[in-house]
DNA sequence: GGTACTTGTCAAAACGATTTCAATTTAATT
DNA sequence: AATTAAATTGAAATCGTTTTGACAAGTACC
């Protein structure tokens, strides 16, 4: 059914049906009513191609999947869905492929100079960032989740990481903790970068040395957290606390510790950053794991009122959002053994 | 840029341009070739709303997450992302927010009538499934993912879940457990009537009567699965084995094992149903967790191969993939404790 | 050299909406 | 009743492509 067969049938111009449906004033408000019923009844609506060409909006908002398929990832893109309700705008995914043909700029590139979206939303920035700096170029309104460096201005939202870390470190360190290990992000990402400047500086404070032997950087699978904190508890002396950069590394650690003979909580104290997902629950583990914790859904629903505000012609180096992050204590961290204490 | 004025600065008109971009053969492969270059040079790009207004085309593949924010949603689009990497045809998620305010049938509704996407992918279908009737109803091709009884013909891609947890629970059987518990999927969808199934005949092949004690239906939350086991692991006499329906519930089950001060592998066995994440494996739990194994990402890319042949006019109901699922034995499997074989 | 057939090119007509500008109707005022 | 202002409506232009049908130039054949 289109615009002009639906218009005939109401024995009106497709000029005011059309100005009806999109809620303009000078239509009356009998003709508007009667439109809409019929256009319900009839399955009138409008072709969303023909709009999208004559009013130049893509009405969709990009975002670019990791080549990892990151867990998180969709938990963020809820949040965005729970903001986007009602709103007339899709989400479109490009999710790169393991052994993708175009590079990654590429992607971006399409996506925006095809007119696929309005406005993007990038992930996993680095300090200097290639694709801001891109996006920038392009003209094309764009939110990063997470900080970068780069000189162009840019809006972004980013939770404190450094602060989370420093403070989970810090908080390790009150627990008598002298030798504490910690599974960072991949190497080169502005939130490692942060989450190594926190644990450092909560060294740093309290004068003890920084041992680049155990830190490690990774994507977030318990593998990576099983074979990390598994190494280091070989050695002598062991750590006794770890500071795991998500719930699926944490997981990890804790098999780690099991398999020693270690009892986490006691021998060994673990504190992980947690995005807080409906089907992995740190309160639920045993012993319950202390966590940093930071609602990614949440962000991402706010990740998408900032897009609109940024469509609505807010200027982007007016939004920069950086929340805080909890500390939440529980049964995975306890005093440090006393035969580690210094 | 636009075609015209690109067409313009090559001394061609809009028609050859566009013709000899889209590879049609009545351009002489001279002119193809310089406008090829020219066209990378200048960075032109066709206007994607205007090609898909006119081709009527909407070079999208439009799947609906579910509330839950299943987390093996993302591994499916990764996989459907390495099929279409290349074939310009976009990923279109509509999430369904926590409390949408439209029903499920109108998010299906609106993508196809307005034209955002060119086929649909169905997940966690039901026997008799609303959604597929209307996406039939409209026309639109669409594969389902998982199977459904509705009676009109479909497109289908699914696993053996009624093989993987009939070998499953015959295993065990083998292993003389004879209380066997089952976590099962959310009630009402077909993959877990299908994985009921399985579970019965298994257990009615051998002559034992079906418990509906030992079942628990559900979302895969690593909760579910602890509250149950733990709750069952707390009567007497107490379940010898479990067969979970995901890893996430597999480590709630591990948890309660665990908190009961029993061993699992020996006291308790488990199985659970392994999609296959990069940041998840089965193989690198303690102990190791024996598995029904199939790839959720290589189903994804399946399920967009499957699609773009749908599109390129293949019949639906001449689609159905049945794909069989590994059982992989590993060590939480084991004899049923002596004293609890019949 | 004329006919027939390719080739390569182009002008113009879609595609289905929105929006500008002008025209009409209705209401309000004198 | 005439004039003016306000409220509605509509015709036509526009968005940037693809594609149809026509046309010219080049090649092959008799």
């Amino acid at each position: 059914m289109k615009l002009k067969e639906f218009a005939h049938q109401l024995g009106l111009s497709p000029t005011t049906v059309s100005r009806a449906l999109s809620g303009y004033p000078e239509v009356s408000e009998k003709t508007r009513q009667r439109v809409a019923e019929e256009a319900v009844r009839l399955g009138y609506r409008p072709n969303i191609n023909a709009v999208r060409l004559v009013t130049g909006r893509a009405g969709a908002i990009g975002a670019v999947m990791g080549r990892k398929g990151e867990f998180q990832f969709s938990e963020f893109m809820i949040g965005m869905a729970e903001r986007l309700d009602g709103e007339d705008i899709d989400i479109l995914v490009s999710p790169m492929a393991e052994q993708e043909t175009r590079d990654e700029i590429q992607i971006y590139s399409r996506l925006v100079t095809s007119g696929r979206v309005d406005a993007i939303i990038v992930h996993s920035p680095r300090p200097d960032d290639e694709r801001i700096r891109l996006l920038h170029k392009l003209g094309v309104p764009f939110l990063v989740h997470g900080r970068s460096e780069t000189e162009v201005p840019h809006a972004w939202l980013d939770i404190d990481n450094e602060g989370a870390i420093r403070r989970a470190t810090s908080h390790l360190l009150d627990l008598g903790h002298r030798r504490i290990a910690m599974i960072n992000g991949g190497a080169g990402y502005t939130f490692s970068i942060h989450r190594d400047k926190g644990y450092r500086d909560a060294l740093e404070e309290r004068g003890i040395a920084f041992d680049p032997r155990l830190v490690v950087h990774g994507h977030f699978t318990d593998e990576l957290g099983f074979r990390f904190a598994r190494s280091l508890l070989e050695q002598s002396p062991r750590p006794t606390a770890f500071v795991a950069g998500s719930m699926m590394t944490a997981l990890g650690v804790y098999r780690a510790v099991r398999s020693r003979g270690l009892v986490v909580g006691r021998d060994t104290s673990v504190i992980a950053h947690d995005d807080v997902f409906p089907y992995l629950t740190a309160e639920n583990m045993v012993p319950s794991l202390s966590a940093t914790r930071s609602s990614i859904r949440a962000a991402g629903a706010r990740a998408a009122d900032l897009v609109l505000q940024l469509l609505g012609g807010r200027p982007a180096d007016e939004i920069h959002e950086l929340w805080p992050v909890e500390l939440i204590l529980r049964e995975s961290t306890g005093p440090a053994p006393a035969e580690a204490r210094s």
